[in-house]
DNA sequence: CATTATAGTTAGTCTACGCTAACTTGTCAA
DNA sequence: TTGACAAGTTAGCGTAGACTAACTATAATG
């Protein structure tokens, strides 16, 4: 996939969606994410031909299990590096914005030093 | 600045590269970089537009000195965010290259968190 | 002195990713 | 059954930031 940052966040968003509700749709992630729909429906089309979600004729959004496992790391990225940030002392509201930045952009590596460090420190 | 990371960047390779040979040209930013003559020139131009380089007839790029706090504050968000990540165990190579995506996207309050964090354990 | 290499700039292209305006389509209520 | 609202799509725009090709200007060298 192609979209860096942005797409990653489509993929969360749909991934926390389908926790709470089962059925998404567009405009849910637009809401969500603060986009338009034209937005979203550009950024789903780009998933779908990647492969990493699917929509039934119906308008609702799933992710293919290649999606879900990449959302899943994602998702895991942002919970583990607010946890850092919140083991560090920063306050919770600016720890989850400041993950949701960063978790795009930790190498493999790095993330799982973090990951021992919190299973050590908490 | 309406340039985001790519303005930082120019940026801090600028203050870098003023520490060894303070006669820094385009071409090595460039060369530092990676990136092309005319990136650099566009960016150069657009730093200089927001008052935070300037250029003598002959080429050489000189930080303003609202250039050179700038570029301090990332370059020490760099090596703050290097010495987190070395600490947590992460190999220098991988560190560095890690910091020098995440440093343009911490806030304030998460920056100061971590250098304290640095003090306390080293 | 003419040639070549080096550095910078200009013009124009491309991709990612936002946006609005306007169209389509389906559902639901008067 | 028609009219309106809700959701999705299409077309087209704007900005950021990379690129190549080609020009200019200056310095170095045969």
């Amino acid at each position: 996939m192609n979209m860096r940052e942005s797409g990653e966040m489509y993929l969360e968003t749909i991934y926390i969606l389908s926790q709470k509700s089962s059925a998404v749709r567009g405009i849910d992630v637009g809401e969500y994410m603060g986009y338009s729909k034209p937005s979203v429906s550009r950024a789903i089309g780009i998933l779908k031909k990647d492969g990493l979600v699917e929509t039934d004729g119906q308008g609702f959004i799933k992710l293919t299990d290649k999606g879900e496992q990449r959302a899943k790391i994602i998702y895991e990225r942002h919970t583990v590096l607010s946890r850092l940030l919140i083991n560090l002392g920063v306050d919770e509201k600016t720890a989850i914005e400041d993950a949701c930045r960063i978790e795009h952009y930790i190498s493999e590596k790095t993330f799982n030093a973090i990951k021992n460090h919190i299973k050590e420190h908490s």
